[in-house]
RNA sequence: GCGCCCGUAGCUCAGUGGAUAGAGCGCUUGACUACGAAUCAAGAGGCCACAGGUUCAAGUCCUGUCGGGCGCACCA
């Protein structure tokens, strides 16, 4: 390097897979980038590259391309080790220590427990989950956190809500005269129900508007309750549920105001405290003691986040709905108003749902109470087939979810194809163990035609993916990647014998499957779906 | 008006500044007396919304235009 004048040239050395076959295993346009700075034609450059290159035992050959990419042919022998480390530790395969222990806190879904969780809080869920998990195979440290909003005005109005249903149990007419703002959805129904079961002392008739404020903690209890049941059967569940009103009766919305105040970044203006949010970049100052001395909304918030700095953690992601995304500049203008390093935040946005019922848009509002629950689409298109769907995306695009296709139990949803080929391989095995088997001593070296390589190296790609999709917060990688992986299995099962094969042929094909088999498991779990031994 | 997301095959979408832009569905044609055909193989199908710019190289970066979705508060 240094030879050649390429100092400070090494970070530009960038090894990547080949977008297309025929171009080896693995590629880098290193010459073309640093052709300016070596004064060399790019050719030219690689072709000193290629002699230069120590010899790397995985390394069977190296190639000048085009117009001097340097594309790598590894060792097939060398390749196919990755069936063994698959095979020493099934479960553990693709894990990587890129994260360091770093301590991460993940906040999602964070519904207000005013009612049932709908379907974008599924879609946060299932990314959320589906995160904490592949960045803890990573090596970071990762809790998961649920923000429960159980405090404030909304709290009241639930209350309310409950209070007119009570009356309606009692044999009330509510209906005809139902306050506008208040809550009409049929699930404040099931809540009285079970608050008259637990408390007959309290006749629906004594109840007044200044029974709002506890009926209304008990119905955001019992909903919060609900949420943390259809989560867990949603395959997601928390590290804390973090309470607003702990917070307030923890006088933290003083002490942020206060900490701010001390920073200089509160302005009295027109009877109200300002943050002045704009030294940060926000478009605007933001109120946060109202002209009537009560909080803003965004108070309780700005003590959460400056909390979670404080409990000492590394990194902080938030995925907050698309309604949120006007709140993420002052949000981060808080933390780095307190002195946090500001790229230890970071909000995705975790974008909307359409969903389409028979070519239909299906609106959803939960004011209206009319709105689709998440766990109807669980019920309709099964917990596996949600997940996937929800985690196939990126996250921060709006997607739409067609309820028919979900529901489908067919090749046309391409998570079955996925667990089809792992429960193809679930049955090779089965009926390999039925067989009497003979072993016969391993021998990866007879792996090597194409469709055996292909799987190797997607094999030994895992750990990169995992790793990734941890780093750019990405999930969406691993639903790519496992349709590669499976993709790649179904053509070489209807190529290739394994039972029928020769012994040492048969024992190499049958641990590369088994491989394959753990590898769609671990990459599986990962998004919290399961990988069934029959379908 | 301002901000965010998105315009890529008929549809739904991938695409890390690099080679001939990919996959699934749908369509056409083939493959089980075969370890699971929920599979595989082959084919047709593209002014990457448009216009400029940066670069040896742009679907990718920058600016603008057009189109679609969502959001703007001393509400939560």
């Amino acid at each position: 390097m240094q030879d050649q004048g390429l100092d400070g040239q090494d970070s530009a050395i960038l090894i990547e897979t080949p977008t297309e076959r025929g171009h080896g295993d693995l590629t880098s346009s290193f010459a073309l980038k640093a052709a300016r700075a070596a004064r060399m034609a790019p050719r030219q450059l690689a072709d000193r590259l290629k002699e230069w290159w120590p010899a790397v035992p995985a390394v069977a050959e190296v190639e000048v391309a085009g117009p001097g990419f340097v594309n790598f042919t590894l060792n097939t022998r060398w390749l196919a080790e990755v069936v063994n480390q698959v095979r020493i530790a099934p479960a553990r395969y693709g894990e990587s220590q890129v994260g360091a222990g770093r301590r991460v806190l993940l906040e999602f879904v964070s519904s207000n427990p005013t009612g049932p969780l709908v379907v974008v809080s599924g879609r946060a869920a299932a990314v959320g989950d589906s995160l904490a998990r592949i960045m803890q195979a990573a090596g970071f440290s990762v809790d998961r956190e649920f923000y429960v909003n159980d405090a404030g005005n909304q709290i009241a109005t639930l209350g309310h809500a409950l209070r007119l249903r009570l009356w309606q149990r009692s044999g009330r007419d509510v209906l005809t005269d139902w306050p506008d703002g208040v809550y009409p959805g049929d699930y404040v129904k099931a809540v009285a129900a079970r608050f008259a079961a637990e408390h007959p002392e309290r006749a629906p008739q004594t109840l007044t508007e200044a029974d709002d404020g506890w009926l209304g903690q008990y119905a955001a209890e019992s909903l919060r309750a609900e949420h943390e049941q259809v989560l867990a059967r949603f395959g997601v569940t928390f590290d804390r549920w973090f309470s607003e009103r702990s917070l307030r009766e923890e006088r933290l919305p003083e002490q942020i105001v206060e900490r701010l105040a001390a920073r200089g970044f509160i302005e009295e203006r027109d009877g109200a405290k300002w943050f002045r949010s704009t030294a940060f970049g926000d478009d605007k100052d933001r109120v946060m003691v109202k002209s009537d001395g009560t909080y803003t909304y965004f108070v309780p918030d700005a003590a959460y986040h400056a909390g979670k700095f404080d409990r000492g953690y590394d990194w902080v992601i938030d995925l907050l709905g698309p309604d949120h995304h006007g709140y993420v500049r002052r949000l981060r203008a808080v933390v780095e108003a307190l002195g946090y390093p500001p790229d230890s935040l970071d909000v995705m946005i975790v974008q909307l749902i359409r969903l389409l019922r028979g070519g239909e848009i299906v609106r959803m509002s939960k004011r209206g109470g009319n709105f689709v629950a998440l766990e109807d689409l669980m019920d309709e298109a099964g917990v596996d087939a949600t997940r996937y769907f929800f985690v196939e995306r990126a996250p921060e695009t709006p997607m739409d979810f067609d309820l028919d296709l979900a529901q489908m139990k067919s090749a046309d949803n391409p998570v079955y194809y996925i667990q089809y080929a792992g429960a193809r391989i679930h049955s090779l095995l089965r009926q390999w163990r039925a067989s009497e088997p003979a072993e016969a001593p391993l021998n990866l070296d007879v792996l090597n035609h194409p469709a055996e390589r292909a799987l190797l190296v997607t094999l030994a790609r895992f750990p990169d993916v995992v790793a990734r999709a941890a780093g750019e917060r990405a999930p969406q990688l691993l639903p790519r990647y496992l349709t590669d992986l499976a993709g790649e299995y179904h053509a070489f099962y209807r190529q290739h014998r394994i039972l029928e094969a020769e012994p040492a042929v048969r024992q190499a094909r049958l641990a590369l499957s088994e491989a394959v088999l753990a590898v769609l498991t671990r990459g599986l779990a990962c998004l919290g779906i399961s990988q069934p031994e029959q379908m």
